[in-house]
DNA sequence: AACTATTTATAAGA
DNA sequence: TTCTTATAAATAGTT
């Protein structure tokens, strides 16, 4: 169809290629889109010229990835990429069931009515005897938490004790030498040797930074070790 | 190009239709290779007629597979199949995270060690606090279950008593009347009796019959309630 | 890109 | 479906 008969081989020249190619491609698609009107059919037309630059036809109202997907649907399950997306659904799918079963052990060891109600007689109680097995570790772990804690506090206690006596020490050999060195306000000498005396200032600073949140009349107690061990056997 | 000029709108007549379809689709499919010869050009044509079947024409040394790869590719990120199959990698990962923390909540209140050493205090207290509680919420769900189960148990015993007293009377009152019905066998009428009164037997078939599993020594005890009572103590 | 002589595609009919 | 054929449409070569 043209003023002389062509042969279907590559055209070598590169100019009259493309404009073949121009000429031939809205050909093409002009017959695509029309046998879609008429006849109702879904086609989907990608090519690549030679130098890559893509062009489409879609018929109306698809999309290629439509037609993509029904033309693996129709060859099968060759795919790997429709395989691969399945197993990925499947994975998701137990992931979520994992995670339903799981939500419903939490509100088993919760003790919300709804979810009780379909436990059996026997297995309440070997949930019972499972959580207080638990609440067991978990005291221990807890009493390990607060002995340490103790035991890191009463250190620090005896440490600021010491230094806080040995300050005093200086301070008064520093009088006996220097005596223009000697404090005018007794206020101040008085809580030095009462730091030295390990007084209950101290538990302020050691509550304050192991934010153990002892009760407020710990702070009264004399003996040192007492409102720990009082704490103790409130907790237990 | 035909004996006449033809509108391009869907052609009502299936069998003109199906006649059109095949007609074009060889002229397309003639055009799409000669285009792929002429230009080097690399086409992929598949489409659907109205009743999905279809039909593909591929430029020669291609794959259809290979033409889509390099289509998704040219499309870049804007591509559907990859943003999706990215969100399902980002929601299984989501899902995955749920998981361990779920599986590490549960952890805690069964009181593994290792996953115990990584809460505070504070948290375990605050644990141990509702474990208690949850526990609490157990039992009772567990208190609920018996006392039903024997709330049923018993009112079968008392109907179960009812009904073979009055058979007792019945078979009593058939012997004065008629003689020959008295039993030669007097273990028969012995255990008829014992049936009567509510012995011990009735126990077997009501455990039987609600799963209860008493402890054994139950069976010997000689009043009718003190089997649940004492199992209810235990059980507290 | 526009023109146009020719080839090609195809609608309708058989 | 396939063949035929009149006619519409596409396009090769030219401008």
């Amino acid at each position: 169809m043209g003023r002389g008969k062509i042969e279907i081989k590559l055209i070598e020249n590169p100019t009259n290629r493309q404009v073949t190619y121009s000429k031939r491609r809205n050909g093409i698609f002009k017959k695509a889109h029309e046998l879609s009107v008429l006849c109702d059919a879904k086609v989907s037309l990608i090519m690549f010229s030679k130098n890559n630059k893509m062009h489409e036809y879609i018929s109306p109202g698809l999309t290629t990835k439509k037609i993509i997907d029904q033309y693996q649907k129709t060859l099968g399950d060759i795919d790997l990429w429709r395989s691969h997306y399945e197993k990925m659904l499947e994975n998701l799918k137990k992931l979520k069931d994992i995670n339903n079963k799981l939500r419903r052990q939490i509100r088993h060891r919760i003790g919300e009515g709804l979810d009780l109600d379909d436990l059996s007689f026997q297995q309440l109680r070997t949930l019972e005897e499972d959580m207080v097995a638990s609440i067991g570790k978990i005291r221990e772990r807890k009493f390990h938490v607060i002995k340490t804690r103790t035991d890191t506090c009463k250190k620090k206690v005896k440490s600021l004790e010491q230094m806080n006596g040995n300050l005093l020490l200086e301070l008064k050999e520093k009088c006996v030498i220097h005596p223009q060195f000697i404090l005018h306000d007794e206020g101040d000498e008085e809580s030095a040797v009462a730091l030295a005396n390990g007084a209950s200032t101290l538990y302020a600073f050691c509550q304050h930074h192991t934010h153990l949140n002892l009760p407020h009349h710990a702070e009264a107690l004399p003996q040192q070790q007492q409102p720990f061990k009082t704490h103790d056997l409130r907790l237990a």
